[in-house]
DNA sequence: GTCTATAATTCGATAGAC
DNA sequence: GTCTATCGAATTATAGAC
């Protein structure tokens, strides 16, 4: 993490444009349907300037896919409040960001998103998890469950944008999901004793 | 189930074979990648024999992605195994049919797949959940819910591959899935002063 | 730093021989 | 019914003028 020049480059303000518009466009189009030329429009520069500030299609993406979770530390959060805790921060993160539809989009035919999409949760989700209390032996499992739940809501509101899940209230999905993520991280393995709920 | 002419065609083994190289390919690749001339390749004809049977491109992927969940009739199911039977229809139709996962994957980039993944939802779906019990005035949303964790294992366990996902069994996604479609199917609304589950 | 021009592919779709 | 040949359009990427 060396710093940047102290004084600001024209090309920064040119640079930073282009990561917004491509972010717009892989978010709308997925990877494949988005073309440089779209994003060099969208961000009114000449389309060679995207090749020559990032290289490649595939490099644009790998700046414009950057993405943290910004999980919050879950060993400080109550333990019957993890699921809700979790389903609104997520609920919230999307709804400001839309980089982690842009990365679900292209996760569906590019090989590079989906790894990426697989390190994130690896990462970060997980980590959070093993954070939570979880046993640690399961928790990667847990992770995976609640990434199951979590990701569906995304794929069905923002992608597919399936109507009842768009006209929900993102309070009233909390409610619902909150739930749900909170048995995914609580319940003893294996569930199938366990009562329903 | 009509038969089909007494005498067989050649043209309809061609046929047969372009629709299934076509689902593998929309399976493997989404709707963008998937180029007729590499499903022709797959079945090994030439590509301008799909354009004869299926028109274009569009015309190739509406007949690829025709798609039946086969669900069964919820008001003959006990009311306290719907979701675990719900889950483990769902994964076992995904097992042995690969058109749901073409559609999936579609749907994350082409217009028309989004718009009949709605479609499917909201027409096998939706008219399943009115049947199991559900009060018509939530049913829709209770759909919409169920949705979003089928469609979300869908995507973690068969698109983005995530390992968890991938190595859990089916019977034990079942066991922790159940709970939540039944929980999703019968839990009063608004779920906030229920307890959580 | 910015833009024009264009190379090199690849694709969907069409026309027509056999 | 099946195949060859090819068109026209769109794309990523490169070379080089200013």
């Amino acid at each position: 993490m060396t710093g940047p020049p102290a004084r600001a480059r024209r090309s920064d303000a040119t640079r930073a444009a282009i990561l917004r518009a491509a972010r717009e466009r892989f978010a709308a189009d997925g990877y494949d349907r988005a073309t440089i030329r779209a994003v060099a429009a969208d961000a009114q520069i000449d389309p060679s300037m995207v090749m020559r500030y990032y290289g490649s299609k595939e490099g644009l993406f790998a700046a414009a896919a950057e993405f943290d979770l910004h999980l919050p530390d879950l060993a400080q959060v109550p333990a019957e409040q993890l699921g809700e805790t979790l389903a609104r921060h997520f609920l919230r993160r999307w709804e400001a960001d839309g980089t982690l539809v842009a990365l679900l989009r292209a996760a569906s035919t590019n090989p590079g998103a989906a790894e990426r999409m697989r390190g994130i949760f690896a990462g970060q989700l997980a980590t959070a998890v093993a954070r939570s209390g979880a046993d640690p032996a399961t928790a990667a499992r847990r992770a995976g469950l609640v990434a199951s739940q979590i990701l569906g809501l995304a794929l069905t509101r923002y992608v597919i944008r399936l109507p009842p899940v768009v006209e929900l209230d993102p309070d009233e999905l909390a409610e619902w999901v909150g739930p749900t993520i909170q048995r995914y991280l609580t319940q003893p393995f294996p569930p199938s004793q366990a009562s329903a709920g």
